[in-house]
DNA sequence: TGATGTGAAGCGGTTCACAGCC
DNA sequence: GGCTGTGAACCGCTTCACATCA
Protein backbone atom coordinates (compact mmCIF):
# COMPACT_ATOMS: atom_id res chain seq x y z
CA UNK A 1 0.00 0.00 0.00
CA UNK A 2 1.53 3.48 -1.05
CA UNK A 3 -0.02 6.76 -0.22
CA UNK A 4 -0.64 8.12 -3.93
CA UNK A 5 -2.70 10.04 -5.76
CA UNK A 6 -5.39 7.85 -6.69
CA UNK A 7 -7.16 8.56 -10.42
CA UNK A 8 -10.75 9.17 -10.88
CA UNK A 9 -10.59 6.26 -13.28
CA UNK A 10 -9.86 3.74 -9.99
CA UNK A 11 -12.57 4.93 -8.25
CA UNK A 12 -14.67 4.37 -11.21
CA UNK A 13 -14.04 0.70 -11.45
CA UNK A 14 -13.80 0.33 -7.74
CA UNK A 15 -18.24 1.17 -8.13
CA UNK A 16 -18.19 -1.65 -10.38
CA UNK A 17 -16.69 -4.03 -8.38
CA UNK A 18 -18.93 -2.83 -5.95
CA UNK A 19 -21.62 -3.71 -8.12
CA UNK A 20 -19.94 -6.92 -9.20
CA UNK A 21 -19.55 -7.95 -5.62
CA UNK A 22 -23.15 -7.36 -4.50
CA UNK A 23 -24.04 -9.62 -7.45
CA UNK A 24 -22.00 -12.60 -6.42
CA UNK A 25 -23.07 -12.05 -2.60
CA UNK A 26 -26.39 -12.66 -3.75
CA UNK A 27 -25.20 -15.76 -5.40
CA UNK A 28 -24.03 -17.06 -2.05
CA UNK A 29 -20.41 -16.92 -3.18
CA UNK A 30 -17.45 -16.51 -0.33
CA UNK A 31 -14.38 -15.59 -1.99
CA UNK A 32 -13.47 -14.24 -5.57
CA UNK A 33 -10.01 -13.88 -7.27
CA UNK A 34 -9.05 -11.10 -9.35
CA UNK A 35 -9.46 -13.45 -12.20
CA UNK A 36 -13.13 -13.86 -11.31
CA UNK A 37 -13.83 -10.69 -11.37
CA UNK A 38 -11.86 -9.65 -14.42
CA UNK A 39 -13.84 -12.45 -16.58
CA UNK A 40 -17.12 -11.26 -15.63
CA UNK A 41 -16.86 -7.87 -17.06
CA UNK A 42 -13.38 -8.07 -19.29
CA UNK A 43 -10.89 -6.30 -17.30
CA UNK A 44 -7.30 -6.90 -16.60
CA UNK A 45 -6.76 -8.54 -13.13
CA UNK A 46 -3.60 -6.47 -12.74
CA UNK A 47 -5.73 -4.02 -12.76
CA UNK A 48 -7.96 -4.99 -10.44
CA UNK A 49 -5.61 -5.97 -7.92
CA UNK A 50 -3.63 -2.70 -8.52
CA UNK A 51 -6.92 -0.58 -7.96
CA UNK A 52 -7.45 -2.48 -4.38
CA UNK A 53 -3.76 -2.40 -3.28
CA UNK A 54 -3.89 1.64 -3.69
CA UNK A 55 -6.17 1.17 -0.38
CA UNK A 56 -5.10 -1.74 1.61
CA UNK A 57 -3.95 -5.59 1.31
CA UNK A 58 -7.49 -6.96 1.06
CA UNK A 59 -6.66 -10.22 -0.76
CA UNK A 60 -4.97 -13.33 0.67
CA UNK A 61 -2.58 -14.93 -1.36
CA UNK A 62 -3.54 -18.39 -2.40
CA UNK A 63 -7.23 -17.50 -1.91
CA UNK A 64 -8.26 -14.19 -3.48
CA UNK A 65 -10.58 -12.00 -1.64
CA UNK A 66 -13.38 -12.37 1.43
CA UNK A 67 -16.00 -10.89 -1.06
CA UNK A 68 -17.97 -9.76 2.22
CA UNK A 69 -15.01 -7.77 3.72
CA UNK A 70 -13.88 -6.16 0.09
CA UNK A 71 -17.74 -5.31 0.08
CA UNK A 72 -17.41 -3.52 3.27
CA UNK A 73 -13.97 -1.67 2.40
CA UNK A 74 -14.90 -0.43 -0.71
CA UNK A 75 -17.98 0.77 0.79
CA UNK A 76 -16.12 2.75 3.33
CA UNK A 77 -13.55 3.81 0.68
CA UNK A 78 -16.40 5.37 -1.81
CA UNK A 79 -18.43 6.65 1.30
CA UNK A 80 -21.16 4.72 1.03
CA UNK A 81 -21.16 4.00 4.53
CA UNK A 82 -23.18 7.10 4.96
CA UNK A 83 -26.09 8.95 3.28
CA UNK A 84 -25.92 11.53 1.31
CA UNK A 85 -28.15 14.12 0.58
CA UNK A 86 -28.93 15.54 -2.94
CA UNK A 87 -30.42 18.95 -4.33
CA UNK A 88 -31.69 19.22 -7.73
CA UNK A 89 -32.03 22.44 -9.52
CA UNK A 90 -33.83 22.92 -12.16
CA UNK A 91 -37.45 20.94 -11.92
CA UNK A 92 -37.63 20.75 -15.79
CA UNK A 93 -38.50 17.50 -17.03
CA UNK A 94 -34.74 16.42 -16.72
CA UNK A 95 -34.61 17.54 -13.00
CA UNK A 96 -37.55 15.84 -12.46
CA UNK A 97 -36.66 12.67 -13.94
CA UNK A 98 -33.02 12.45 -11.66
CA UNK A 99 -35.43 13.07 -8.48
CA UNK A 100 -36.69 9.82 -8.83
CA UNK A 101 -33.83 7.96 -10.45
CA UNK A 102 -33.93 4.74 -9.13
CA UNK A 103 -30.15 5.08 -9.67
CA UNK A 104 -30.25 7.42 -6.43
CA UNK A 105 -31.80 5.47 -3.97
CA UNK A 106 -30.13 2.42 -4.27
CA UNK A 107 -26.57 3.78 -3.62
CA UNK A 108 -27.32 5.31 -0.54
CA UNK A 109 -28.23 8.88 -2.01
CA UNK A 110 -31.56 10.68 -0.82
CA UNK A 111 -33.37 13.56 -2.91
CA UNK A 112 -34.21 16.00 -0.35
CA UNK A 113 -34.99 18.42 -2.95
CA UNK A 114 -35.51 20.17 -5.71
CA UNK A 115 -35.05 23.94 -6.66
CA UNK A 116 -36.35 26.03 -9.39
CA UNK A 117 -36.89 29.87 -9.61
CA UNK A 118 -40.67 29.39 -11.95
CA UNK A 119 -43.19 30.79 -9.21
CA UNK A 120 -45.44 28.22 -10.50
CA UNK A 121 -43.68 25.47 -10.11
CA UNK A 122 -42.33 26.30 -6.29
CA UNK A 123 -44.32 24.46 -3.48
CA UNK A 124 -45.17 21.49 -6.00
CA UNK A 125 -44.10 18.04 -5.02
CA UNK A 126 -42.61 15.57 -7.48
CA UNK A 127 -43.22 11.87 -5.90
CA UNK A 128 -41.73 12.90 -1.87
CA UNK A 129 -39.83 15.60 -3.02
CA UNK A 130 -40.82 19.15 -2.95
CA UNK A 131 -39.73 22.31 -5.23
CA UNK A 132 -38.60 25.10 -3.04
CA UNK A 133 -37.47 28.32 -4.32
CA UNK A 134 -34.13 28.70 -5.87
CA UNK A 135 -33.48 31.93 -3.19
CA UNK A 136 -33.91 29.12 -0.23
CA UNK A 137 -30.97 27.38 -1.32
CA UNK A 138 -28.51 27.66 1.40
CA UNK A 139 -30.95 27.79 4.14
CA UNK A 140 -32.89 24.19 3.12
CA UNK A 141 -28.93 23.11 2.28
CA UNK A 142 -28.49 23.43 6.16
CA UNK A 143 -31.62 22.67 7.19
CA UNK A 144 -31.68 19.05 5.24
CA UNK A 145 -27.47 18.65 5.32
CA UNK A 146 -27.91 18.36 1.56
CA UNK A 147 -24.49 17.56 0.47
CA UNK A 148 -24.89 17.07 -3.16
CA UNK A 149 -25.49 19.48 -5.84
CA UNK A 150 -27.51 18.76 -9.64
CA UNK A 151 -27.38 20.89 -12.19
CA UNK A 152 -30.26 20.49 -14.28
CA UNK A 153 -30.88 24.08 -15.43
CA UNK A 154 -29.98 25.48 -19.21
CA UNK A 155 -26.48 26.37 -20.13
CA UNK A 156 -26.85 29.78 -19.86
CA UNK A 157 -27.72 29.80 -16.29
CA UNK A 158 -25.12 26.65 -15.13
CA UNK A 159 -22.47 28.83 -13.97
CA UNK A 160 -23.91 31.37 -11.90
CA UNK A 161 -26.08 28.40 -10.05
CA UNK A 162 -22.76 26.58 -9.67
CA UNK A 163 -21.32 29.81 -7.34
CA UNK A 164 -24.27 29.60 -5.78
CA UNK A 165 -24.40 26.41 -4.80
CA UNK A 166 -20.73 26.73 -3.72
CA UNK A 167 -21.41 29.58 -1.52
CA UNK A 168 -23.95 27.63 0.16
CA UNK A 169 -20.93 25.30 0.89
CA UNK A 170 -21.88 22.41 -1.55
CA UNK A 171 -18.23 20.54 -2.06
CA UNK A 172 -19.78 17.90 -4.58
CA UNK A 173 -21.44 18.81 -7.98
CA UNK A 174 -22.74 17.17 -11.01
CA UNK A 175 -23.74 18.93 -13.65
CA UNK A 176 -25.98 17.81 -16.96
CA UNK A 177 -25.68 21.58 -18.78
CA UNK A 178 -24.00 21.34 -21.58
CA UNK A 179 -20.87 23.80 -20.91
CA UNK A 180 -18.13 23.89 -19.65
CA UNK A 181 -18.06 25.41 -16.26
CA UNK A 182 -15.52 25.94 -13.75
CA UNK A 183 -15.47 25.45 -10.33
CA UNK A 184 -12.91 26.11 -7.26
CA UNK A 185 -10.99 24.17 -6.58
CA UNK A 186 -12.11 22.55 -3.86
CA UNK A 187 -15.45 21.67 -5.19
CA UNK A 188 -15.78 18.40 -7.10
CA UNK A 189 -17.71 18.94 -10.42
CA UNK A 190 -18.65 16.02 -12.48
CA UNK A 191 -20.15 17.56 -15.74
CA UNK A 192 -22.65 15.16 -17.62
CA UNK A 193 -22.64 15.87 -21.34
CA UNK A 194 -25.02 14.27 -23.38
CA UNK A 195 -24.58 16.42 -25.99
CA UNK A 196 -21.24 15.02 -26.48
CA UNK A 197 -21.94 11.75 -25.78
CA UNK A 198 -24.40 11.74 -28.86
CA UNK A 199 -22.26 14.14 -30.90
CA UNK A 200 -19.75 11.03 -30.78
CA UNK A 201 -22.59 8.59 -31.80
CA UNK A 202 -22.40 10.77 -35.10
CA UNK A 203 -19.39 10.73 -35.32
CA UNK A 204 -18.85 7.12 -35.68
CA UNK A 205 -22.57 6.69 -37.80
CA UNK A 206 -20.72 9.06 -40.44
CA UNK A 207 -17.84 7.05 -40.26
CA UNK A 208 -18.83 2.99 -40.21
CA UNK A 209 -15.48 1.35 -40.97
CA UNK A 210 -14.42 2.76 -37.92
CA UNK A 211 -14.95 -0.08 -36.02
CA UNK A 212 -15.77 -0.31 -32.44
CA UNK A 213 -12.26 -1.40 -31.12
CA UNK A 214 -13.05 -1.95 -27.49
CA UNK A 215 -14.52 -5.52 -28.48
CA UNK A 216 -12.05 -6.72 -30.31
CA UNK A 217 -10.11 -8.27 -28.26
CA UNK A 218 -6.37 -8.51 -29.63
CA UNK A 219 -5.14 -10.58 -26.47
CA UNK A 220 -5.16 -14.33 -27.35
CA UNK A 221 -4.52 -15.74 -24.15
CA UNK A 222 -0.88 -15.63 -24.15
CA UNK A 223 1.15 -18.60 -22.49
CA UNK A 224 2.93 -17.93 -19.42
CA UNK A 225 6.56 -17.95 -20.30
CA UNK A 226 7.99 -19.20 -16.69
CA UNK A 227 11.78 -18.51 -16.68
CA UNK B 1 -2.57 14.91 -42.38
CA UNK B 2 -2.20 11.35 -41.64
CA UNK B 3 -5.02 8.34 -41.32
CA UNK B 4 -5.09 7.27 -37.95
CA UNK B 5 -7.05 5.65 -35.02
CA UNK B 6 -8.85 8.69 -34.09
CA UNK B 7 -9.46 8.31 -30.27
CA UNK B 8 -12.59 8.85 -29.25
CA UNK B 9 -11.50 11.63 -26.54
CA UNK B 10 -10.40 13.47 -29.54
CA UNK B 11 -13.91 13.55 -31.24
CA UNK B 12 -15.27 15.16 -27.68
CA UNK B 13 -13.36 17.77 -28.23
CA UNK B 14 -14.63 18.31 -31.49
CA UNK B 15 -17.95 18.62 -29.85
CA UNK B 16 -16.23 21.16 -27.67
CA UNK B 17 -14.93 23.15 -30.61
CA UNK B 18 -17.64 23.52 -32.04
CA UNK B 19 -19.83 25.07 -29.66
CA UNK B 20 -17.18 27.61 -29.33
CA UNK B 21 -16.76 28.62 -32.91
CA UNK B 22 -20.69 28.72 -32.72
CA UNK B 23 -20.20 31.64 -29.57
CA UNK B 24 -17.53 33.07 -31.74
CA UNK B 25 -19.32 33.16 -34.65
CA UNK B 26 -22.59 34.43 -32.18
CA UNK B 27 -19.89 37.76 -31.68
CA UNK B 28 -19.31 38.32 -35.03
CA UNK B 29 -15.41 36.51 -35.37
CA UNK B 30 -13.95 35.90 -38.25
CA UNK B 31 -11.11 33.98 -37.75
CA UNK B 32 -9.47 32.46 -34.00
CA UNK B 33 -6.07 30.99 -33.02
CA UNK B 34 -5.43 27.60 -31.98
CA UNK B 35 -4.30 29.73 -28.93
CA UNK B 36 -7.22 32.18 -28.60
CA UNK B 37 -9.87 28.67 -28.69
CA UNK B 38 -7.31 27.09 -26.11
CA UNK B 39 -7.66 30.09 -23.50
CA UNK B 40 -11.88 29.95 -23.71
CA UNK B 41 -11.90 26.38 -21.88
CA UNK B 42 -8.71 25.68 -20.46
CA UNK B 43 -6.92 23.21 -23.03
CA UNK B 44 -3.22 22.94 -24.39
CA UNK B 45 -2.95 25.14 -27.78
CA UNK B 46 -1.31 22.15 -29.64
CA UNK B 47 -3.79 19.84 -28.72
CA UNK B 48 -6.24 21.83 -30.99
CA UNK B 49 -3.99 22.05 -33.35
CA UNK B 50 -2.98 18.40 -33.60
CA UNK B 51 -7.02 17.01 -33.44
CA UNK B 52 -7.38 19.34 -36.36
CA UNK B 53 -4.90 18.24 -38.24
CA UNK B 54 -5.72 14.90 -38.00
CA UNK B 55 -8.34 15.46 -40.67
CA UNK B 56 -7.08 18.09 -43.04
CA UNK B 57 -4.91 21.08 -42.70
CA UNK B 58 -7.55 23.92 -42.20
CA UNK B 59 -5.41 26.43 -40.63
CA UNK B 60 -3.37 29.45 -41.84
CA UNK B 61 -0.09 29.91 -41.03
CA UNK B 62 0.33 33.59 -39.50
CA UNK B 63 -3.54 33.88 -39.33
CA UNK B 64 -5.43 30.98 -37.69
CA UNK B 65 -8.64 29.21 -38.67
CA UNK B 66 -11.23 30.72 -40.72
CA UNK B 67 -14.29 30.30 -38.40
CA UNK B 68 -16.74 29.38 -40.75
CA UNK B 69 -14.74 27.07 -42.86
CA UNK B 70 -13.90 25.73 -39.77
CA UNK B 71 -17.15 25.29 -38.60
CA UNK B 72 -18.39 23.73 -41.69
CA UNK B 73 -15.29 20.95 -41.65
CA UNK B 74 -15.96 19.83 -37.98
CA UNK B 75 -19.92 19.62 -38.22
CA UNK B 76 -18.48 17.38 -41.73
CA UNK B 77 -16.68 15.09 -39.35
CA UNK B 78 -19.17 14.82 -36.64
CA UNK B 79 -21.99 14.10 -39.35
CA UNK B 80 -24.09 16.38 -38.02
CA UNK B 81 -24.43 17.78 -41.66
CA UNK B 82 -27.41 15.63 -41.74
CA UNK B 83 -30.23 14.65 -38.86
CA UNK B 84 -30.14 11.71 -37.08
CA UNK B 85 -33.79 9.89 -35.90
CA UNK B 86 -33.60 8.68 -32.42
CA UNK B 87 -35.60 6.18 -30.59
CA UNK B 88 -36.10 5.81 -26.92
CA UNK B 89 -36.55 2.67 -25.53
CA UNK B 90 -38.67 2.73 -21.77
CA UNK B 91 -40.81 5.44 -20.95
CA UNK B 92 -40.32 5.75 -17.69
CA UNK B 93 -39.57 9.36 -15.99
CA UNK B 94 -35.79 9.23 -17.71
CA UNK B 95 -36.89 8.25 -20.82
CA UNK B 96 -39.40 11.08 -21.31
CA UNK B 97 -37.51 13.42 -20.13
CA UNK B 98 -34.66 12.39 -23.10
CA UNK B 99 -37.86 12.74 -25.53
CA UNK B 100 -38.18 16.52 -24.84
CA UNK B 101 -34.44 17.25 -23.86
CA UNK B 102 -33.09 20.78 -25.42
CA UNK B 103 -29.56 18.72 -26.17
CA UNK B 104 -31.31 16.84 -28.75
CA UNK B 105 -32.81 19.48 -30.85
CA UNK B 106 -30.27 21.21 -30.82
CA UNK B 107 -27.48 19.53 -32.58
CA UNK B 108 -29.54 17.53 -35.64
CA UNK B 109 -31.05 15.39 -33.36
CA UNK B 110 -34.62 14.32 -33.47
CA UNK B 111 -36.46 12.64 -31.23
CA UNK B 112 -38.73 9.84 -33.46
CA UNK B 113 -40.36 7.08 -31.23
CA UNK B 114 -40.59 6.16 -27.52
CA UNK B 115 -41.20 2.27 -26.85
CA UNK B 116 -42.14 0.63 -24.56
CA UNK B 117 -43.65 -2.44 -23.09
CA UNK B 118 -46.31 -1.54 -20.97
CA UNK B 119 -49.73 -1.53 -22.74
CA UNK B 120 -51.21 1.15 -20.59
CA UNK B 121 -48.53 3.71 -22.03
CA UNK B 122 -48.81 2.97 -25.44
CA UNK B 123 -50.49 5.00 -27.55
CA UNK B 124 -49.79 8.11 -25.65
CA UNK B 125 -47.75 11.04 -26.38
CA UNK B 126 -44.97 12.81 -24.65
CA UNK B 127 -44.97 16.15 -26.36
CA UNK B 128 -45.02 15.02 -30.41
CA UNK B 129 -43.58 12.03 -29.66
CA UNK B 130 -45.54 9.41 -29.05
CA UNK B 131 -45.15 5.81 -27.37
CA UNK B 132 -45.08 2.65 -29.77
CA UNK B 133 -45.03 -0.89 -28.38
CA UNK B 134 -40.89 -2.61 -28.52
CA UNK B 135 -42.78 -5.77 -30.21
CA UNK B 136 -43.21 -2.85 -33.16
CA UNK B 137 -39.31 -1.73 -33.15
CA UNK B 138 -38.16 -2.53 -36.14
CA UNK B 139 -40.95 -1.80 -38.08
CA UNK B 140 -41.47 1.85 -36.82
CA UNK B 141 -37.60 2.16 -37.30
CA UNK B 142 -37.72 1.52 -41.10
CA UNK B 143 -40.96 3.76 -40.95
CA UNK B 144 -38.90 6.80 -39.45
CA UNK B 145 -35.65 5.78 -40.33
CA UNK B 146 -34.26 5.46 -36.72
CA UNK B 147 -30.53 5.01 -36.48
CA UNK B 148 -29.60 5.64 -33.33
CA UNK B 149 -31.17 4.19 -30.02
CA UNK B 150 -31.18 5.24 -26.67
CA UNK B 151 -32.16 2.68 -23.66
CA UNK B 152 -33.42 4.20 -20.70
CA UNK B 153 -34.70 0.94 -19.03
CA UNK B 154 -34.20 -0.36 -15.89
CA UNK B 155 -30.69 -2.84 -15.58
CA UNK B 156 -32.26 -6.15 -15.94
CA UNK B 157 -33.51 -5.85 -19.33
CA UNK B 158 -30.61 -3.48 -20.65
CA UNK B 159 -28.85 -6.49 -22.27
CA UNK B 160 -31.56 -8.44 -24.31
CA UNK B 161 -33.25 -4.79 -25.10
CA UNK B 162 -29.74 -3.73 -27.28
CA UNK B 163 -29.76 -7.16 -28.80
CA UNK B 164 -33.13 -6.32 -29.93
CA UNK B 165 -32.24 -3.02 -30.97
CA UNK B 166 -29.07 -4.06 -32.86
CA UNK B 167 -31.14 -6.98 -34.62
CA UNK B 168 -33.70 -3.83 -35.96
CA UNK B 169 -30.44 -2.77 -37.82
CA UNK B 170 -29.24 0.54 -35.24
CA UNK B 171 -25.61 1.27 -35.30
CA UNK B 172 -24.90 3.24 -32.28
CA UNK B 173 -26.75 2.91 -29.32
CA UNK B 174 -26.58 5.30 -25.83
CA UNK B 175 -26.73 3.21 -22.70
CA UNK B 176 -28.55 4.76 -19.35
CA UNK B 177 -28.40 1.67 -17.72
CA UNK B 178 -26.18 1.21 -14.88
CA UNK B 179 -24.54 -1.91 -16.35
CA UNK B 180 -21.79 -3.22 -18.45
CA UNK B 181 -23.76 -3.96 -21.73
CA UNK B 182 -21.56 -6.23 -24.57
CA UNK B 183 -22.24 -4.81 -28.22
CA UNK B 184 -22.05 -6.32 -31.35
CA UNK B 185 -18.42 -4.90 -32.94
CA UNK B 186 -19.93 -3.19 -35.58
CA UNK B 187 -22.38 -1.17 -33.00
CA UNK B 188 -21.26 1.33 -31.47
CA UNK B 189 -22.25 1.45 -27.73
CA UNK B 190 -21.95 4.73 -25.36
CA UNK B 191 -23.18 3.74 -22.24
CA UNK B 192 -23.80 6.92 -19.51
CA UNK B 193 -23.32 5.63 -15.77
CA UNK B 194 -24.84 8.08 -13.43
CA UNK B 195 -24.22 5.89 -10.54
CA UNK B 196 -21.07 5.60 -11.22
CA UNK B 197 -20.26 9.45 -11.75
CA UNK B 198 -22.40 9.38 -8.08
CA UNK B 199 -20.06 7.54 -5.85
CA UNK B 200 -17.28 9.31 -7.82
CA UNK B 201 -18.57 12.21 -5.96
CA UNK B 202 -19.10 10.30 -2.57
CA UNK B 203 -15.42 9.23 -2.70
CA UNK B 204 -14.70 12.90 -3.11
CA UNK B 205 -16.69 14.00 -0.22
CA UNK B 206 -15.27 11.02 1.99
CA UNK B 207 -11.28 12.43 1.35
CA UNK B 208 -11.74 16.02 1.02
CA UNK B 209 -8.13 16.31 1.52
CA UNK B 210 -8.12 15.12 -2.42
CA UNK B 211 -8.73 18.42 -4.08
CA UNK B 212 -9.64 18.52 -7.62
CA UNK B 213 -6.29 18.38 -9.30
CA UNK B 214 -7.95 19.13 -12.99
CA UNK B 215 -8.08 23.27 -11.57
CA UNK B 216 -4.88 23.50 -10.38
CA UNK B 217 -2.74 24.74 -13.57
CA UNK B 218 0.96 23.61 -12.55
CA UNK B 219 1.80 24.97 -15.73
CA UNK B 220 3.60 28.22 -14.96
CA UNK B 221 3.99 30.16 -18.54
CA UNK B 222 7.35 29.06 -19.33
CA UNK B 223 9.28 31.30 -21.22
CA UNK B 224 10.05 30.12 -24.70
CA UNK B 225 13.87 29.28 -25.48
CA UNK B 226 14.72 30.23 -28.72
CA UNK B 227 17.64 28.13 -29.07
C1' DT C 1 0.26 -24.79 -5.40
C1' DG C 2 -2.40 -20.73 -6.35
C1' DA C 3 -3.42 -16.09 -6.01
C1' DT C 4 -1.86 -11.57 -4.37
C1' DG C 5 0.99 -7.31 -4.63
C1' DT C 6 4.21 -4.83 -7.40
C1' DG C 7 8.49 -3.23 -10.16
C1' DA C 8 9.18 -2.82 -15.00
C1' DA C 9 7.77 -2.54 -19.67
C1' DG C 10 4.43 -0.98 -22.85
C1' DC C 11 1.27 2.12 -24.78
C1' DG C 12 -1.64 6.07 -25.78
C1' DG C 13 -2.49 10.64 -25.13
C1' DT C 14 -0.66 15.33 -24.01
C1' DT C 15 2.67 18.88 -24.12
C1' DC C 16 6.87 20.92 -25.77
C1' DA C 17 9.55 23.03 -29.07
C1' DC C 18 10.46 24.36 -33.44
C1' DA C 19 10.58 24.06 -38.67
C1' DG C 20 7.70 25.66 -42.20
C1' DC C 21 4.69 28.77 -44.28
C1' DC C 22 1.66 33.09 -44.85
C1' DG D 1 6.32 38.38 -37.04
C1' DG D 2 2.73 35.22 -36.17
C1' DC D 3 0.58 30.95 -36.19
C1' DT D 4 0.09 26.30 -37.96
C1' DG D 5 1.53 21.47 -38.26
C1' DT D 6 4.35 17.97 -36.24
C1' DG D 7 8.42 15.02 -34.47
C1' DA D 8 10.13 14.23 -29.96
C1' DA D 9 9.81 14.21 -25.08
C1' DC D 10 6.96 13.45 -21.46
C1' DC D 11 3.50 11.57 -18.49
C1' DG D 12 0.09 8.56 -16.62
C1' DC D 13 -2.45 4.53 -17.01
C1' DT D 14 -2.48 -0.40 -18.30
C1' DT D 15 -0.48 -4.78 -18.79
C1' DC D 16 3.11 -8.07 -18.04
C1' DA D 17 5.81 -10.97 -15.37
C1' DC D 18 7.33 -12.59 -11.27
C1' DA D 19 8.75 -12.55 -6.26
C1' DT D 20 6.15 -13.38 -2.31
C1' DC D 21 3.39 -15.49 0.82
C1' DA D 22 -0.93 -18.29 2.79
Amino acid sequence: MKVEKISELTTNRLSIYLRCLNELTAQGAKTVSSDGLAQKFHLNSAQIRKDLAYFGEFGVRGVGYYIDDLRKHITKILGLDRRHCVGIIGAGRLGMALADYYGFAQTNFTVAALFDADRKKIGQKVGEVEIFDIKDFSEIVKRDKIDVAVLAVPAEFAQEVLEKVTEAGIKAVMNFAPIPLRARSDVKLKTVDLTISLESLSYFLAKPNNLNGKNVKPNAPKARIKK
